[in-house]
DNA sequence: TTTCGTGCAAAGCATTTGCAAGTAG
DNA sequence: CTACTTGCAAATGCTTTGCACGAAA
C-alpha cells in the first residue's frame, strides 16, 4: 500500500498503518504513540505526525476533526459518518447515512471532502446515566 | 437575547455578540479579540472564551470545528453547512443543502448536533490559480 | 551522494485554569 | 452580602519546526 503511493515502507510506517488498520477507536496521535511505544520504545511523536500527514495526503487514511481539540485518524476512507460522544469523548463510525449531494451547491468551489459529524451522547453513557438515576431512588 | 437566556448583558458580552452578529467570516477567538481590542483596550481573551462558551451553551451561537486547529464561531444557528478553503483558510456558509436524516441510524444514541463540513478550494483561490497559469503562457 | 525518514528538543498557538479584584442584583 | 463577571498570568495540550544523524536508492 505504501509503495503504491510512493512512500517507503519503513518499520515505523508499517507499524503505524497496521495499528490504524486494526483500531476502531479513531485514535489521536497520543493514543498511537502510547500504544506503539510499548513495542517500539524509540518511536517519536514527530514520526507519527509525519506518517499520518503522509497517509492522509496519499488517501490511505482520513483525518477526523470532529472534536475541535485534536485530530483523530481513520483507516476507513469509504463513505461514512462520525459520532462524537460529548460525555466520554469516544468517536464512532456511523454507516448507512447517505451524504447529501453537494455539487449543486458548490457555486464555483471545488469540493474535495465531505464530512458529516454528529455529536451527542452514546448509548453506553446513556445507560450509565440511567443507572445513576435508579441508584438514587 | 442575553437576558432571555439568563446571561447578564454586560458591555463585553454585548460587544462580542454584536461583533459575531455582524460578521460572516466565522471568526475565531483571536480575530474577535484583535478587532474588539481596538475599541475596548481592556478586553481579555479569557472573557471572549467565557462569553463564546456561554453563547454556544445557550444556543445563541454555534461552534464550527471544521479546521481542526481552532474553533470558529457562527451567529447563525439555523440549518446550514460550512465550507473550508484549504488554500486561504476562509470558512463560508453553504445554504440549501438538506442535511440527511440521522435519527434512523442513531442506534440508541442521542444526537444533539449535526454538522456538514465541506473542504476544498474556494472560487477566489481557483481564480487566482487560473491567473497564475495564464501568466505563465 | 543525494534524497528520504527518524527523532530529539524547542517553539508555537489555541485553549483552560487559578485567582484576585471589581460589579451588579 | 453574595453571586457573577472580568482579566491577568500561568499552565496545559496538541501540533509544528529546526536540525542532525542515519538509512535507503
Amino acid at each position: 500500500m505504501l509503495e503504491a503511493k510512493g512512500l517507503r515502507p519503513s518499520y515505523q510506517r508499517l507499524k503505524i498503518l497496521e495499528y490504524l488498520a486494526g483500531s476502531k477507536a479513531h485514535p489521536n496521535v497520543d493514543m498511537i504513540y502510547e500504544d506503539l511505544a510499548k513495542k517500539i520504545p524509540t518511536i517519536s511523536k514527530t514520526t507519527i505526525y509525519n506518517t499520518l500527514a503522509a497517509l492522509v495526503e496519499k488517501g490511505l487514511a482520513r483525518a477526523v476533526t470532529i472534536s475541535g481539540q485534536e485530530v483523530r485518524y481513520d483507516f476507513d476512507v469509504s463513505e461514512h459518518s462520525h459520532f462524537l460522544c460529548k460525555k466520554c469523548g469516544r468517536v464512532t463510525d456511523v454507516y448507512g447515512i447517505k451524504l447529501p449531494n453537494t455539487k449543486e451547491k458548490a457555486e464555483g468551489r471545488v469540493i474535495e471532502e465531505v464530512h458529516l459529524y454528529l455529536k451527542g451522547i452514546c448509548r453506553e453513557c446513556l445507560n450509565k446515566l440511567k443507572g445513576v438515576q435508579n441508584g438514587k431512588r
